[in-house]
DNA sequence: ACGGTCATTATACTTTGGTATTGGTTAGCC
DNA sequence: GGCTAACCAATACCAAAGTATAATGACCGT
């Protein structure tokens, strides 16, 4: 099945059914994988290298990928860092026929979440895809989450961004306005500006979305010791 | 050297100097070890089991455990296991002359932070236990100050906490009376001792620790989706 | 029985937060 | 030039938060 043709087959199938991908150079290996997979629910996309994996466009689906490590040209190792730190909603399941401890550790220490050795036993695979799916689709909904809430707050104009900034680290109306230089009107303002736009209404959810959000400065000197 | 001197050892050369855990059954790397960490400027002390390390009472400063796997007795991996959800300020550095895939894979899994095969070169120790190290620090700093909060929240009265897990999610103050079935004026009252106890001065820093505490209950309808 | 903590409420008051409306300024864009 | 967006601010007003003080009753341990 090609790429192209999966796609129609999962529009067809529904589009929330997760995806596994398997990369590897063994014809044989692709095979009974795939067949494999299927039978447990998935659909699947099989590659022969990783360069043909990299060309596929990403899916906004549940997924995870099941990694040969020792790949021509690029290695399974070198294609999970290529894109580790871009698609956290895709863990990586490594298969290997003869992997050694170091490479292991790297895989491991790059956030792959599971290391089969050839042989290995066919649950001990399908029971590791349906725990990295199962951590994709939460990656996946948390990202959507996050997409919404920086989409809120890139609709800030930058002063309300720094009434925001101001507001949610504790301080009053009026030591906001001294802080920018300005009166206590006006950053009330801005303030229901803010409130509007983050669609929110209590200063509850905007302290915990600007966390959500990394805003909190270098905190305040909360004199945690002092008892 | 026995822990017992140890302690006194470190006593004189003051309580902050880390130490790194040495476990190991061979007598000549234990000596090895201890030399070279030593040099690098750590405490250091040893065991020849896992279970003679275990009689060890635990520490307040950062350190780190270099960890044989194949331990008599009680497993390299058996220790991790046994250890690893307490001493959560304490890393795991394995050291092997005969890894295999699947002990690795285990290990990095329960959380080690390096597993290293004989031979190998002193830096690489080196470089983990001192990432070791300062992982471990962060670790301690942020328990301490959680048990800060926590104690703070201990001394709250159940009615307060009630108060308190209703304002930080949002609530008005005649709504919180709503639910709990009590007066505006006695939210009040609970609230600013909340506030006193926590001994803090803002909304935000409350909405702040509560979630710190996980006291965030299954958030609202936030109407994410509602564009 | 006594003192302590907790929970509750009330009165009275001040401060802060928030809205609505209006109006002025500046800057960028078609 | 006209339009819009952003920024600023004033008046007026209302709702909510917070403080201080005082009082009542329940419960608990000594």
């Amino acid at each position: 099945m090609t790429p192209a043709n999966a796609i129609e087959g999962r529009r067809g199938a529904g589009l929330t059914m997760p995806i596994v991908f398997v990369v590897d150079d063994d014809i044989s290996v692709r095979e009974s994988l795939e067949a494999m997979v299927r039978q447990a629910g998935f659909a699947v996309e099989t590659f022969a290298s990783a360069r043909e994996f990299l060309e596929r466009p990403q899916v906004q689906v549940a997924n995870c990928l099941v990694l040969d490590v020792g790949l021509p040209d690029l290695s399974g190792l070198d294609l999970q860092s290529a894109v580790a730190h871009e698609r956290t909603d895709m863990p990586i399941i490594f298969i290997t026929g003869c992997g050694d401890v170091p490479m292991t550790v790297r895989a491991m220490k790059a956030g792959a979440v599971e290391f089969l050795t050839k042989p290995f036993e066919v649950e001990t695979l399908l029971g590791a895809i349906r725990g990295a799916i199962e951590r994709s689709q939460k990656v996946l909904s948390e990202a959507a989450e996050m997409r919404t809430l920086q989409e809120r707050y890139a609709s800030l104009s930058s002063r309300e961004r720094e009434v925001m900034t101001l507001v949610v680290s504790g301080l009053l109306n009026k030591q906001v306005g001294g802080e920018l230089g300005i009166a206590e009107i006006t950053v009330k303002a801005h303030r229901g500006q803010v409130m509007r736009k983050m669609k929110i209404r209590s200063l509850a959810e905007l302290v915990t979305i600007a966390t959500r959000l990394h805003l909190t400065g270098p905190s305040k000197p909360t004199a945690l010791g002092t008892q």
